[in-house]
DNA sequence: AAAATAATTTAGTATATACTAAATTATTTA
DNA sequence: TAAATAATTTAGTATATACTAAATTATTTT
């Protein structure tokens, strides 16, 4: 049996390894508050067990082997049915449930998130628009980029809040940026790198490099193609 | 923080120990699937550590202290809730929800505690019929006996199962002997100890010594008081 | 490229929990 | 009560996981 540590550390190295790309023993350390030598010496077991979680030579970072990454995404899977499950059942809010889906992720069988699946009619978003592995481990597609990408006169959707702090995540939705909002850019100020969004009927600016515009992703919504023009 | 094995623990002895006896390290032993070797390790730990949580002196067997049965009815309390919520929301069977309840009561938090509790209504007892400590930690009360001791002609109903094997279950339900089920004892053979059963239009036998007869718990059901006979 | 800094690994240690085999204590039987 | 049996504990070991401090390797800066 895979122990919970086994399962945080291949979470942890799944959602570091953007496309596949090697994961340092540091960043790993500080994703999972342990010491980078503990890191190295977890590592180093889950690289040599058969059959192998991990892709590990020293000093050059970690990969996922297949199987690795099979069940990271099951984890996976199971912390964001969780997620969904805890607000859409259970009335929790969205700055709630990250800390819980963490502890239960653990502890569910494959019955208990088949029934949560089935409740939730088969979600591919949890609340916060991060994409559910569907049964067969793939991942809904996602061509969301930052806030901070964005520039006057974009309009988006918000589709996607990728940090987890549950200060950020209550800030976020006082201002109404939530999955599903949409979104228009009325001004970029170049000089101090400040974006000015409209929501609705709020106005707020978010500077380029701020925690807001870089973990706040939106899909850009383009003009309607020329002759559906509304009559009034 | 309080491990896994401690609730365990804790758990294991509050049920073996009817009524503040003492639990022997053999008893506690088969009951975890553990040698007794490892409990008496394990009991010498939970009884020094400070605040303790059980008393234990050497071939005397353990006791829970008051913190130590605190902490037990709060790990019971999230179990047999658990129990309710997987069967009345989630559609389980009550053979399939021992397993799944033991390895999340470890995991939830308060919170989830609470909003269970509050989706159910508050239940007082879990699908097997076993009460469920109140949020304050008591108990309801419980005047079940085992079928064992019931006698024809007396009439009861089933109000508690306290085996937990699914096979066991799994049968009981196909007798239709589930809690809430009235039940008259039609025959009780002094030769060979065997109670003959109605319920309904059923009709079981079970040897007094049998896991049903004193697994499967009833509340005698008096007769109505004279001048309360029903007119046709 | 040498020096300085940062990242990583090694070595040694600690803790919780389990195990087995042997020793001890308690209980039952003859 | 002595012998036999059963229950319990001790002693020693193993594993997974973490830690700290020191050593090493890699990277960056001068």
């Amino acid at each position: 049996m895979t122990t919970q540590q086994t399962q945080d550390y291949l979470k942890a190295i799944y959602e570091l390894a953007s496309d596949h790309k090697t994961v340092s023993t540091t960043a790993l350390a500080e994703h999972l508050f342990l010491t980078p030598a503990s890191v190295t010496g977890m590592l180093k077991r889950l690289a040599v067990q058969k059959p192998a979680l991990v892709r590990y030579k020293k000093h050059q970072g970690v990969q996922l082997t297949s199987l690795g990454e099979k069940m990271a995404l099951q984890i996976l899977r199971q912390h964001r049915l969780l997620e969904t499950y805890l607000v859409e059942a259970l009335g929790y809010s969205w700055d709630e449930v990250h800390e819980e889906a963490c502890r239960l992720e653990h502890a569910i069988s494959e019955q208990f998130e088949n029934r949560i699946d089935a409740v939730l009619g088969r979600p591919q978003r949890d609340p916060h628009g991060d994409p559910i592995p569907s049964s067969n481990l793939e991942i809904p597609m996602d061509r969301s980029r930052p806030l901070s990408e964005f520039r006057p006169p974009q309009k988006a959707v918000i589709c996607r809040v990728n940090g987890k702090d549950p200060a950020l995540l209550r800030r976020l939705d006082k201002l109404g940026m939530i999955p599903g909002a949409s979104i228009t850019i009325v001004d970029y100020s170049e000089l101090d790198q400040v974006l000015s969004i409209r929501i609705g009927t709020r106005e707020p600016t978010c500077s380029v490099g701020s925690t807001i515009s870089r973990q706040v992703l939106a899909e850009e919504l383009l003009e309607p193609p020329a002759g559906d023009s509304q009559p009034s």
